[in-house]
DNA sequence: GTCTATATATTGATAGAC
DNA sequence: GTCTATCAATATATAGAC
């Protein structure tokens, strides 16, 4: 927890965002990070002790990030129906990003779920950020009950059809599938 | 296109299998086959003269064991309909294992799509055999022009929801979405 | 805080005896 | 076909001058 403001700091956090995402975690070495930042090895290392580090402050970046927007649409849309619509719509706003290199979310988690990795639980809650507010407005626009299963539901639907419009280079395939969910959400009953 | 068929070079096969399933294809190292194997790193490189080399044999393995799958499932189940639940019931049946370590094909893919692989296309080819056979089952089961939509439809969720359920380490999640898409089959019209 | 130089371990890959 | 010994490149990480 750094009070400093340093820009080289987040310099290196951005730069290793963009490139874990593009490249994975495990193929993204120093060297990169030093060739896309322009910043020398050892002035890395005075911010961040190992490449875990970094790692962790990617995953920290991204979770204010997320926590940002969900904040920002919970103030802007009262109607939890409208909120899940705006879920939908972010994922069909993102679909050439998710399209060129997966979601950022998932493949993250899917790289990081595999055998000896220390982060898959910090990896994860960024999954439950999506999950929790889903479920929240799934809790208000209806069955409580049924929230959770739906939020996952919700999710899990997303993140497949970015892997088939990831794998097959097809940005329409999203939209279709978002547009499906759309019709769901129409469909649900309110509270 | 070896034609002899030594014990050794499947072993080694087997166990990258087995390895990049589990820990992702960058994380194997030559020493964790060696040490799986028993087999000497000398000796691998007799086999193969490059980790990349070891990668295609793994996916042509995938490949040849998929294709065999489906191909017994058209000989013993002559309604597409029923051939549809088959592949349902695989998901369900795996879901253990989805759950520890996500699904090897949709995992694979997600690592292999990433920068400067130059996999993509072989591994893609995985998807290809269930998104072909997919598509057959539901053009022979009703409106083909919209077979290989609701083939990716298919796939996507069965990928989202292995994904949750490998995030989330609960099976049941997987098991949960899969009925659901076996009421949908179950409602599609007949041809 | 930024840099150069370097340490140390591990990687994929080779050479060659048996 | 199997093995030991080793290479060259790259990885993360450290030391210390400025």
């Amino acid at each position: 927890m750094k009070t400093t403001h340093g820009q080289t700091r987040e310099h290196i956090i951005e730069a290793a965002k963009l490139l874990f995402y593009r490249r994975g975690y495990a193929r993204t070495s120093f060297s990169d990070i030093v060739e896309h930042t322009g910043i020398q090895r050892g002035n890395i290392y005075h911010y961040f002790k190992t490449k875990d580090a970094i790692l962790d402050a990617v995953i920290e970046q991204r979770a204010r990030e997320y926590r940002a927007t969900l904040s920002a649409w919970d103030k802007a849309l009262p109607d939890p129906r409208d909120r899940l619509r705006r879920f939908v719509h972010m994922v069909v706003s993102n679909r050439e990003d998710l399209t060129r290199y997966g979601c950022p979310i998932g493949s993250l988690n899917t790289e990081l779920g595999k055998e000896e990795y220390r982060h898959r639980e910090s990896a994860r809650r960024l999954f439950d950020l999506f999950r929790d507010w889903l479920t929240a407005q799934f809790a208000s626009l209806g069955d409580p009950g049924q929230a959770r299963a739906r939020a996952l539901h919700l999710l899990g639907r997303a993140e497949g059809i970015s892997l088939m419009g990831h794998v097959y280079n097809d940005p329409d395939l999203i939209a279709a599938e978002m547009d499906l969910i759309g019709q769901w959400i129409d469909t649900l009953e309110p509270a």
